[in-house]
DNA sequence: GTTCCGCATGAATCGATAG
DNA sequence: ACTATCGATTCATGCGGAA
């Protein structure tokens, strides 16, 4: 077992990015507020002030990021008077103006949307979740989210997990389990760009912004262990956790500091089990 | 059986459109020839002159459709040189300017995607379908689309029509037929924004634009029967053969002179058999 | 220990009502 | 006229209690 760093910072992303050093950091996984919504929380950004809000945010991102690294973006633009807004399309491109490569969208299927009627439009039942990178030749292990055929097809990514688990194990074994490990290889296929969660709250008394599968698929396939993962806008705490729990160093920021206390303490609480699990084990 | 008009018009839709009455169409459901593909059926527009190409059709568009019509576009963004292009982004905000309303973004996810693999991303298994209107208030019968409870969620879009006939049947009939129909209605769900067809290539020999399911749903959730159907970019027909078979008038207009030759005999042998068929009828 | 049913709960959106 | 707040609508999911 590694030793895995986990920091937890209180403070403005726009500020506290600016205390880490270049080129350190090898994925990105965020989902900022979205324009007008989490008034409550976050004060909400209106639509017409959004990019202009974002672009000191994604500056230091790509200066921390490393050449090799990724970005992804969770968003979605909401309705309103009839109409999708705009603001994410203008992001995009004003991403690139900054020296970003949109290299790809991949579509978030949220199975469980939020239910409602209205005359004039369906349920919204999926969100963007936007690549960007520094260079064409990041890292990728696509072999990491390879999974079972029939699963894909059926759309149930949550046996990924569950699967995988088994594979490693097989993995990591004997002849025996190479065997398995083989036969469980040419079941297996590699993904698309069309992502399937639901949308769970696992901890009763925060609002997860998204599941935890959902930066587990991208840790899994943009970085390896001991990597460094980055949050910049961490709310409940979901990919520190995941980070934690992978095996990758992590650094997560948030601007409530009753988030920040909670995760901090979650964070201490695994570090801890970790620990007492080793001694045991030893 | 009413008289149902199907015009396939040969030419340049800048111009031929002209040729259309103001606020005639009720929906306009296309696939235009996507920037740098189809070379050799369409001679490819660039990225960079793509929106410059499109908005003098658009404007065409805006003129022939009712105010309480719909546009559907479906289009998608290729990967060039590891990014995704940015003209679908552009067009959109461009069309916004032109006086549309960008009302919807649905997601196209093709289960059966062309397969293949690339060091730097997966399969691309969705494309957009955006809705564009010219008011708030445009026709929209929901009920006509519903589906059954959780069929969806599994994609099995598949089962709709089936579903449908039976609940047609039902209604027409007796007491018996009108309690089915209720306790089907009872397990009929909305949709949502997320739409699972197959990737289905009826016509060996011309490039494929979307499955008859993708007009289908459309014309079903946009107009009633007799209700006017425009595809500008015909293709190799879809839109004109579902329309008809549905009992909508249309019009289809395409720049390849084989291509409408062969759409013309296919809609005139349907317009035959549906002559002869009254006649057994009667 | 299973299976099953009932219930609360969401990054939602629109129309109406109130200031 | 324009903004702020509230109620109504709706369904996949996970939980807890019950059989």
């Amino acid at each position: 077992m590694h030793n895995i760093t986990t920091k937890i910072l209180l403070g403005d992303s726009r500020e506290v990015l600016k205390e880490i050093d270049d080129n350190l950091i090898d994925l990105i996984v965020t989902s900022p507020p979205y324009a007008d919504r989490r008034k409550n929380t976050y004060g909400g950004i209106s639509t017409e002030k959004y990019v202009e809000w974002f672009l000191p945010v994604s500056e230091q991102l790509l200066r921390v990021l490393k050449p090799t690294g990724t970005f992804i973006l969770n968003i979605k633009e909401k309705a309103e008077n009839g109409e999708r807004s705009t603001y994410v399309l203008e992001l995009i491109l004003a991403l690139r103006k900054q020296g970003w490569l949109w290299t790809e969208e991949f579509i978030w299927h949220k199975k469980n949307s939020y239910p409602g009627k209205w005359p004039n439009r369906f349920r919204d039942s999926w969100e963007r979740v936007l690549q960007f990178n520094k260079a064409r030749d990041f890292n990728m292990y696509q072999e990491a989210v390879m999974v079972p055929v029939g699963d894909w097809a059926n759309g149930r990514l949550k046996n990924l997990s569950e699967t995988d688990k088994i594979r490693d194990n097989s993995k990591s074994g004997s002849g025996f389990g190479k065997n398995i490990s083989n036969w469980l290889k040419r079941s297996m296929v590699y993904p698309n760009n069309v992502l399937q969660f639901a949308t769970v709250c696992n901890n009763k008394n925060h609002s997860a912004t998204f599941p935890e599968e959902l930066p587990e698929w991208f840790i899994k396939l943009f970085t390896q262990p001991n990597d460094w993962v980055l949050d910049p806008f961490l709310g409940s705490g979901t990919t520190s956790e995941v980070s934690q729990r992978m095996g990758r160093n992590s650094i997560g920021i948030d601007i409530i500091p009753e988030y920040v206390e909670m995760v901090k303490e979650k964070v201490a609480q695994k570090e801890s089990s970790i620990f007492s699990h080793n001694k045991i084990a030893v």
